[in-house]
DNA sequence: ACGTACTGTTGGTGTCACGAACCAAAATAG
DNA sequence: CTATTTTGGTTCGTGACACCAACAGTACGT
């Protein structure tokens, strides 16, 4: 592992692999160092995002995040407890509670995106447009790759 | 963030920038889960993988990694404890001490590097070698880019 | 109605990371 | 050559995070 951290990078003699690594290190820091500028860890920021599209349960959460439900219950009571977001009861299932973002829930977790967006996007911009076209596309391929080879929930 | 989880992945409609936050993801999530399978936290394997090259003072340690010393203190201390790592006096300087790795830590580490290298070379590997090259181009251009302007210690 | 499965919480443990305070050695100033 | 400052590391206290095992209550099959 040359390539362990954004810092240790040596800029040269990197293969895919190590630049792989390299760079989800880098993204994972800018995305840490963003979401941390509003009191969000990378956890809290992910969760967020996830319950922005969907409303649903704490097992479902927990399957999405890939973390025990144990673990869930702490983010959220935290995030709760933060006003950032909130559990309500399910009509007709007095077990199972939803958990939904709040509007400051919404508001933290669109200012961080945009941020994302434009820091990463400025990283990307220095990509031509072909080269970024491609990039994208191989990225693209390789989740895709992932997701299908991982039998993922939901 | 439609893009935020290795298991949130639409596989569909992904722009560069959702795609590389989702790609950070499962790249982490497989260095987690690998690293986890012989009992390292990815920021131990980090460490070690750094280590592995040269043999530095905390101080050192501290800024590649990105961390503040007193983590650092810990970190070492944790796996110090498990036989990974050793501090060692610096010759000539008695307040510095120099961190190497262990047999031991050079050996799980070695087996972790394997385990990663392939399985994100196997997923990698199902782009065509052309493409490949292409996107193992792109990347390492982002990171040079990132690292030229983020003024990086070492 | 009984037992089983499921949803969510609690409690305990360990890792990780931070900041502030601190010690001792070293470098620098005067 | 002392006096001051800087530097390398550690300690301590705090909080987030994640796990596991055990638990409570609810839902459900038969």
């Amino acid at each position: 592992m040359t390539a362990s951290s954004p810092e240790g990078a040596k800029t040269s003699d990197l293969d895919l692999i190590d630049g792989l690594m390299q760079l989800s290190f880098i993204v994972q820091a800018i995305l840490g160092r963003l979401a941390g500028e509003q009191g969000l860890s990378v956890t809290q920021l992910r969760m967020l995002a996830v319950l922005d599209d969907r409303e649903i349960g704490m097992r479902q959460l927990a399957g999405i995040l890939e973390l025990e439900k144990s673990s869930v219950t702490g983010l959220v009571d935290r995030a709760e407890r933060r006003g950032l977001v909130r559990r309500i009861a399910v009509p007709g299932n007095r077990r199972a509670i939803h958990v939904t973002v709040t509007d400051a829930g919404r508001a933290v977790v669109h200012l961080v995106r945009e941020a994302v967006r434009t820091e990463i996007g400025q990283l990307a911009g220095t990509l031509s447009d072909s080269r970024q076209d491609s990039f994208r596309r191989s990225v693209e391929a390789l989740i895709r790759h992932y997701v299908t080879q991982h039998a993922i929930p939901l």
